[in-house]
Parts: C-alpha cells; structure tokens; sequence
DNA sequence: CGACACCATAAATATAAATTATCAGAATGA
DNA sequence: TCATTCTGATAATTTATATTTATGGTGTCG
C-alpha cells in the first residue's frame, strides 16, 4: 500500500494546482511535492498529470486518484472517531449457550435490538464443549456453560442455575426398570446431563449410561422432546428446555427426590475484560434465569 | 496518516495471533512487529492488546483496527482495479452549452444513462462566457460554444450550426421601425446574437443595440419567447431554442435576407484530451445537430 | 529446576525520505 | 526582443525513519 503522505500531497495539489504552494502549504519543498507524485505513478503504472512544460492537468487517473485519496482520509478518521467513542449502546456482541436457554435468550436480544438498533447479535446454540472451545478461540466472547472450565485463560462467574428434568412420556412412571425399558433419547449433553441425574437418584440402580439402550440422537433442542411426547423414550434436559417445548403437557417430568442444579456460568476470556456493550445483556439475562427458578 | 506497514502487519497478527510467525510470514523480525503494533498505539492513543506477560488478547479498539485496516486494504484493491479498468461506458460527464441545446441534449443524455446506468451526467445550460470560464478552471469537461476563443488552453472543433432566429410576435411585420417600436427582450447572449442578426440584415438603419429600447431580460431559455408571444417585444435567439419553446406557434420568425449562422464549437482543455466516455456523447449530440439543420 | 518459547527494549545499522543546489523551459514585462 | 522571474525536474547530500542485532525478563513445560 501506498504511503498515506504521498496521498495528502497530491490531494493539496489537487486543490492548489500548483506544485510550490503545495510545498509550502505543507511545510515541505518543491522537490519534495515532484518526488511524491513520481512515486504515486510509479505505484499505480499511470501518469496522473498531462505535463505541458510546467503547466499540468491532471489525468483521469489523476482525478480518480483524488477521489480516492478524500476517501480514504475520511474513512480513517471516522474509524478514529468511533474508536474514540465508546459505544456502550450497540456493537456487535457473540453469545453462545445451550440451545434450551437459547429460545428464552433470543427474545430478550431482540427486544433489546429493537429499542438500540446500533445492536447486532449472534447467538449460537451449542453443547458445552463447543461453547468453551470458541470463548476460548475468540469466536465468541461471551458463552454460558455449566462446567467449571479448568484452564488459566478462562475466567466465569455462578449467576444462576437450572434444574435438570428426568423427561418421560405422558402417564409413564418413574421407575427404574420402566426407563431402562423405555430407552434414552439422546442429545449433545444427554449424557453428561443423565449421569448426573440418574447417579443420584437412582444411586442403588444406575452404573453407567452404557447399560441403557440409546434410542435415538437429536441436537435441535426443539426436536429433542418430541420422540419423548411419542413415547418412544425418556431423556434429561434443563428446566429451560422443558418449559421452551410447546408440547410440554403431552410428557411428564418425574419428581425427583434428590433434585439437581444444573449451575450456569457466564464463560468468558480471563485476560479480556468483556466489553460495556455486554451490561445490559447480562443484565436481562440473570433476570431472565431468575424468573425461571421462582416458576 | 499511519503507514500502511504497520497495518499490514497488525492484519497478520490478528491472523497469526503470535508475534513471531507473524515476523517470519511477513519476512521480518520479532522486534519489528513489537515496534509496529506500538507505533499503531501510540497512533491511536489507545492499547491494541490486553498484554499479560507473552500471552495478549486483542481488545476492542483493536479489533475494530482490524476490520479498518482490512476495509482500507479492500479499498485501495479495488480502486486500482478501477484505474485500470478503462471506463468507456459510464463515468461521470460534466457539459455545458446555451439553454436552447440543453433543452434538445438533456433528453439524448437520458438515453444514455437509461441504456447503460454507470453514466452520470451534470448538463448545465449557461451563457458562453460561463462556458469558457468553467471549462477553463475545470469544472466542466465538455463544453459547446459558438465563440471563438483566444486561449492557448482551450481547443476547439467546429462540429454544426445553429441558425439565429429574429422572433417578432406573430403577424408582425419584419420592418425596422415595427422592431424598434416593439423593443428588445435580452436574454444572456442577447446582444451578441442580436448584433449579428440586425447589421447584416438591417445594415444600413442597425447602428448599436444602445439605440434599441430594452424591455425585459430573462435567464430561463423557457420562457425568453414568453413575452414575445404576448406582443411584449422582439428577441433573437438560436433555431434550437425556437424549437424548443413550447408556444412557437404564436411567435413568428422573420424570414432573413443573409442569414446568420451561429458555428457550434466544442470546447475543452487542449492539454487534457477528452476521456473516452464522451465519445457516445458526442457522436449522439452531432447528429441531433445535423438533424436540426435538415428541418 | 533447567531448557525453551515468547515478547520487550536498546543500540546499531540499513533504508528511505527530505532538503539543498542547480538546471531548463515558459511566461512576463520593459 | 531580451532579460527577468516563475515554475517544475533532477542529482547529490543530509536527515529522518525503519529494521535488525543483541540482549533481557517472564512464563511454560517436561
């Protein structure tokens, strides 16, 4: 790329038409102003003067070159301008979360989008690895998981918690035998999400998720529940993810005796401080979970 | 402006994440890229990098210099691109001529532009002597006149012509006692043409247009025959703008012993040869030209 | 705990850009 | 018409800038 100085000498020409003012105009000499423009046609391999002895006009790649050079000067002090101007208000902000939370996050963005349009979202509904493999890697900045993530780079905070449901088909009972007919449905954190579930509930009975017959595998969290309201099997998913299903009275959730608290965890980059733009998201977020725990 | 150096490298780091491979990528040295991303900071006034011992994270100014220094790079690709890509059916036209021709020239510019939407046209309808002086200081390209003009900047082609018109109201004679009853009405080249039509037609009483009563003067090519329709006065003005004006019925030209000729001259820089988006143009316009005689 | 990997800093060197000095062509004015 | 002034180009020199080399400190991993 081209040295930007080059670029302000021949847009003072373009005012002055006129070499030594030019130079003067920038504190610099006449040489200095003939040597710019050379290597500004050396740059582009055209000339941008028809020269006539020492009068000039310029070419049309001069006069694109003019345009060009405006541009590219307004552009950066925009960029110096929004770089100065902290924008608490709007940004781009990149969440990711189970797909559960998700359905009950989304609208709460675009309420915000909409009241601050200078927002713009992604949110992407993931497994657990998932999420703490892409904090980690920057492509997003701010996930919620359940897992305490053992690693120097990441850094969470415990804002709230949802509890996991042990999912059966409508009027099945709770039995151990009965679910070990029934069969799992699985999904991204099934089984992580089971193992916790059934090991202490079922303490005397469970010994592993090897031994239960898999019935099925699905990762859209809107689908999970369906092949459960048929009856085709029973699985284990956060509370959010029951109450997001729009077939949720046609399973049962079985009462647990010793219920389980899925905690959940802003996860975030350690060393990189999250942005202002992220307050308000937080903010309506913890509120959002908090309601879910009072239901 | 900050050299372009420092940006590319910034643009490796952010691909590279690492200070090192960003050296050898770039056939440079460790140090090199340390001193680059600080003069970037010191530019800014802001820290690019949360710096936590060897390990960073880029923070939010620096990643929107990230998506600036890309943006500039995009830019300047393409505007070479676009230098070197010679634009002959489109581009912006900058033209002038009187407002008679505007009238006639506006409509096959419109064509044009409908034909191939990369053109853009200013047509300005102005008085010679405007003409000259803006084709001079270039703010128009293209301009067409019917002087001759002194000038070792400007070059001119005869390319048609305009015949002068002497418009009476209608029924009225051509006599000079009826005009000099009936007055002048001026317009910008009023006099100009009016001089030329009146002593070589009414050589032997034409001795001045100071002896001529004036009684009015209008600017808009519109509505110069207005008044000379209503009886107002006599006018002389090119056959183009006759033609153009809506009520010629009602005016009536005096038919001329020696008519005059106003020659049509295109008129430019000599030393800036006319950019080859004209060449449609003008072909277009010359032959509404000849067409305009044939009538 | 030692070896290595990584980035920062300072000094030295190499490169690039500015100025000075000078020339040549064109406009200006007596 | 001819000297004078103004303007821009070029070459050589100086100055400024950027890059590298050398070195140090810190964290990481076996």
């Amino acid at each position: 790329m081209i040295h930007p100085s080059y670029l302000r000498t021949f847009i003072e020409l373009g005012k002055t038409k006129h070499f030594t003012r030019t130079a003067e105009n920038l504190y610099m000499t006449q040489p200095g102003v003939s040597q710019h423009v050379k290597k500004l046609e050396q740059w582009l391999g055209k000339p941008l003067l028809h020269r006539d002895g020492k009068q000039f006009e310029f070419t049309e790649a001069g006069e694109m070159l003019l345009q060009f050079a405006q541009s590219q000067f307004r552009a950066e002090q925009s960029f110096r301008d929004s770089v100065h101007y902290q924008q608490t208000l709007g940004g781009h902000c990149k969440l990711a979360c189970s797909g559960g939370l998700a359905l009950q996050i989304y609208p709460l963005l675009l309420d915000i989008q909409q009241r601050y349009p200078d927002f713009r979202f992604s949110l992407e509904a993931a497994p657990e690895r998932t999420i703490i493999r892409e904090v980690k890697s920057g492509e997003i900045e701010l996930g919620i998981t359940s897992e305490v993530v053992q690693d120097a780079a990441i850094s969470q905070q415990l804002f709230g918690s949802d509890e996991l449901c042990l999912v059966v088909p409508q009027g099945v009972n709770g039995d151990w035998s009965t679910l070990k007919e029934l069969g799992f449905i699985n999904h991204p954190d099934g089984y992580q999400f089971a193992t916790a579930v059934l090991s202490s509930n079922y303490f005397k009975e469970f010994s592993g998720m090897e031994l239960l017959p898999e019935r099925g595998f699905i990762n859209q969290i809107g689908q999970i529940l369906i092949p459960v309201s048929r009856g085709i099997g029973f699985t284990v998913v956060p509370r959010s993810a029951w109450q997001a299903f729009e077939l949720s009275e046609q399973v049962d959730v079985v009462p647990l005796s010793s219920p389980v608290q899925q905690p959940l965890y802003w996860t975030h980059k350690r060393r990189k401080p999250l942005p202002q733009r992220y307050e308000m998201i937080i903010e309506k977020i913890e509120l959002q979970v908090q309601s879910n725990l009072e239901k």
